[in-house]
RNA sequence: GGGCAGGUGGCGGAGCGGUCAAUCGCAUCAGACUGUAAAUCUGACGACUUUAUGUCUACGGGAGUUCAAAUCUCUCCCUGCCCA
């Protein structure tokens, strides 16, 4: 029996926005969403009461971390992610690609000048861990595996996720090579999906940098795979806005429509927006916890810094309004405070709010859409949000 | 009253004859952050302006020595510790 369902409920008449529910092991998750990301099995700051409460129905957790520390074969010992942190919902989690990509961004400096802390092959990838140093390997197989014990209903094939300015060889040959991962990460999950009896979800990742041809391509590849669910990966690594937007336009009509469509590591308010209006359904990133404990914070009149002298006796909330916790119970002026003493109970009540203000975006333009005026709502929002900028 | 140690930018604290408007830390002010090596990183932080290998005022006050002093001398004021 299929545990994974799709279902479209409306269609916006002016873009290409859709309202749909996808159904788990673990719970249906309305569409379009924003996920948070707990990448070490917790949302920085939160419980998973406290995400509850803000009507987060999905969020991530990530390959690599966990399967460094404290191991894959521990949680799966510990009776599952879903168990061992105490969250019963949909869980995601990402491949490990994008580590890949990250540590690739760094420099390490050794006896031999400049040492790199990613090798990549056709079998997979080399790498040494941030933490101690050791050397790991991951091919597409063992990433599925460790994705297998930790039992997330949503699980991310592994790619090669190229820099935003590769050239176009370069990008084509990280395309080429996540295909051929994307095959095998399938050969695999089939084969490891035969023994469970709860279900994962495979997701591929399409990509192809910036350039048009490789990512319809791409996107026509993947598609191609019929997996349940289809992700954009890639964008948002170093490329203007305007490049992404135009990308998810150029593939827009090669996605699959009966499939949920999640544009990776994604984003901003005005991203969210943006990539609703062509067609996207799910969305993560990591801006709105690490923004917080940064000290800044959304409203609709755009995004704020908190340690701005301006908001030191500001008696009103963050924002004007807003239904969250901490807009409800508290003054500006006080989140300030707390932010500036470094009192962790600050950086809970940022992450609060600005977790809200992203899931309460994704339940207004789902409204919008059912109603046929997503595309005024998004207009006004953004003419509004991006004033200050 | 005597002995000793000190007084440096908002604070702490370097410097102990020139390259000192003065290392550094904190505080303050501002910026960044997009599948989290991130409660992190970056910048500004005496005043003024034509923002510059620019001008002025500055290392407790005053007076000296010197081509040149935060740095040496004298003196006054203040602070801390010890003795009476």
């Amino acid at each position: 029996m299929n545990q994974f369902k799709f279902k479209i409920i409306s269609k916006d008449p002016n873009t290409s926005a859709r309202v749909s529910e996808l159904s788990t092991p673990h719970g249906k998750i309305n569409l379009p969403t924003f996920m948070p990301v707990g990448t070490k099995a917790t949302v920085k700051t939160l419980s998973p009461e406290e995400l509850k409460d803000l009507n987060a129905n999905i969020i991530l957790a990530n390959t690599y971390h966990l399967y460094l520390r404290p191991g894959s074969d521990t949680i799966k010992k510990l009776g599952g992610l879903h168990k061992w942190m105490n969250w019963r919902n949909p869980i995601l989690t990402d491949s490990g690609g994008f580590q890949v990509f990250s540590l690739a961004q760094q420099k390490r400096f050794g006896k031999n000048g400049e040492k790199k802390l990613v090798k990549i092959l056709e079998d997979g990838v080399e790498f040494r861990s941030h933490i101690d140093g050791s050397k790991h390997f991951f091919t597409p197989e063992k990433v599925m595996k460790i994705q297998s014990d930790l039992g997330a209903d949503i699980i991310m094939a592994f790619d090669e996720c190229a820099p935003g300015d590769s050239t176009y060889a370069y990008a084509k040959k990280a395309m080429n090579r996540t295909h051929r991962w994307a095959e095998r990460c399938k050969k695999e999950h089939i084969k490891l999906q035969k023994s469970k009896k709860i279900k994962q979800a495979l997701f591929p990742i399409v990509q192809g940098g910036i350039y048009d041809d490789l990512r319809i391509e791409s996107t026509k590849f993947m598609k191609k795979l019929n997996l349940p669910g289809i992700a954009i990966g890639g964008l948002s690594v170093g490329e203007t806005k305007k490049q992404m937007y135009h990308t998810l336009d150029i593939i827009k009509d090669y996605l699959p429509e009966d499939k949920p469509r999640y544009l990776m590591g994604v984003g901003s308010p005005e991203d969210l927006l943006e990539g609703i209006s062509r067609g996207i359904d799910m969305f993560d990133c990591v801006m709105a916890t690490r923004n917080a404990r940064h000290g800044s914070f959304w409203t609709k009149d755009g995004r704020f810094q908190l340690r701005n002298k301006e908001f030191k006796e500001k008696k009103e909330p963050l924002m004007k309004g807003c239904k969250c916790y901490t807009c409800k119970n508290y003054s500006t002026s006080y989140v300030r405070h707390l932010y500036m003493e470094k009192e962790t109970f600050g950086l809970r009540l940022i992450t609060i709010h600005n977790i809200n203000f992203l899931l309460d975006l994704m339940n207004k333009s789902r409204m919008h859409i059912k109603k046929g005026t997503f595309n005024a709502f998004k207009n006004k929002f953004l003419k509004h949000y991006l004033k200050k900028s």
